[in-house]
DNA sequence: AGGGCGGTGACGGATTCTGTCAGCAGGCTT
DNA sequence: AAGCCTGCTGACAGAATCCGTCACCGCCCT
């Protein structure tokens, strides 16, 4: 059986079963190993499945491991609609297909009178140019920024000189014209922004670094004097 | 990406459309050659989805046998706040409070793991200023494009004229510096562009127009030259 | 304290997957 | 009727993924 097959198989199974299952046990009855079954268990889980295991227990199936339904009211799903299509015209290609997603998935869920606002709500964003910025780096920022990981980036400061450095990236900001990253620099041993259009190239390092991220925003908001939004 | 991560995306995909889609296009969305496409979709008619494909057609999926969709990913989650984010700041009062309970409603869905990144995912709108509009008119576009239903408006134009009409909204498009309406206008027969900040008043009357709204913008597009965003 | 169980890392051989090429059939347009 | 698009299947070989094994950590329950 392939693999594919076998995660579709899991599913149903555990959409079945209320009570609780020792991996062991799922392993067995889909005929693979346990190292296995936890592979297929986190493919599952990165892809949203809502699905809680504990040891000495087993997996503690939430009934809701796929999406409950979601009862948004007219506006609130203006405002989604809304807000997916900005992040589609301005976010990178990744982020944009993440929001095609995240709708395609509420629209499934939505009170069937509510579908059609989600997809033609009237509210429009014009298609601009998009700000400038390399894909591939804007993706590996969010990832460095999600998992807290240290980044390596090559950039082209504005005189056009070019650098390479290790920076800790906690805020990346939409400005109107260009994406800017907010980062700790190790070898200036300060705050630096920088702009994702200038950077060559990045990779994102194992090693995470010390400090929260919102430990860093905080400190970096006070010396540079930028209020933290109400929200 | 992996073929299991590709099958899930390619139910959801099925899911979202409800018109037929070609094998040809679904093949591109998802990155893959045709060849490869037909084998998933064998796959997933092996696992029992109901699945009809005809030549010269396409794919339509029967919906009595839909599982709901998993829950979002990370990266639909990031997607998801920064579109809200932006929302916040650039929506009339009503709308951003309406992109803060719609959050508020995925924040309760989410895996616990996943809650923070919807609140701090290190992607943010600076606060610039908003672009002008009066809010109460904004939310009154709003109302008036949701319901088809004409609007009241006084309006002052470049000149500093004021004049009383009565239009028929189908988009208002969020710009970088402004938020424009589009409808046609009864006064003038045609179709004309309301900056949102020279509406001085609006009222929204209790007729509705006759033209459906997709209708509407799709003549607009053809006359203005503006082509239909792929989406 | 110990066993059961969830979770992670590394590794190398086995398996699967995928694009290409090729061909057939059926519907739609011209 | 011809031509095109599209669904569908077979074969092949290189590439990518997968999987079991082993090893280890930490938590929970008894």
């Amino acid at each position: 059986m392939s693999r594919a097959d076998r995660l579709l198989r899991l599913m149903q199974v555990l959409r079945a079963h209320r009570t609780a299952i020792s991996g062991e046990t799922l392993a067995r009855e889909l005929g693979v190993s346990r190292r296995t079954l936890y592979r297929d268990i986190a493919l599952l889980r990165d892809r949203g499945a809502r699905l809680e295991g504990a040891a000495g227990l087993g997996y503690v199936l939430k009934p809701d491991f796929t999406l409950p339904p979601l009862n948004f009211t007219e506006e609130e799903v203006e405002a989604l609609a809304l807000g997916g299509r900005w992040v589609m015209t301005q976010g990178d290609r990744r982020l944009a297909e993440a929001a095609r997603e995240a709708r395609a998935k509420i629209r499934a869920v939505l009170p069937p009178a509510r579908r059609d606002l989600l997809e033609s709500s009237g509210l429009s964003i014009p298609g601009g140019p998009t700000a400038p910025g390399n894909d591939e780096v804007m993706d590996l920022v969010r990832q460095a920024l999600r998992k807290r990981h240290k980044l390596r980036i090559t950039y082209r400061d504005s005189s056009g000189t070019s650098t390479e450095r290790i920076i800790w990236p906690f805020l990346m900001g939409y400005f109107k014209e260009t994406r800017v990253v907010a980062a700790w620099c190790e070898a200036r041993q300060d705050y630096r922004h920088f702009r994702a259009d200038r950077i060559i190239e990045a990779g994102v390092l194992e090693q995470t670094y010390p400090r929260p991220r919102e430990k860093l925003e905080r400190e970096w908001r006070l010396r540079e004097g930028i209020p933290t939004p109400e929200d």
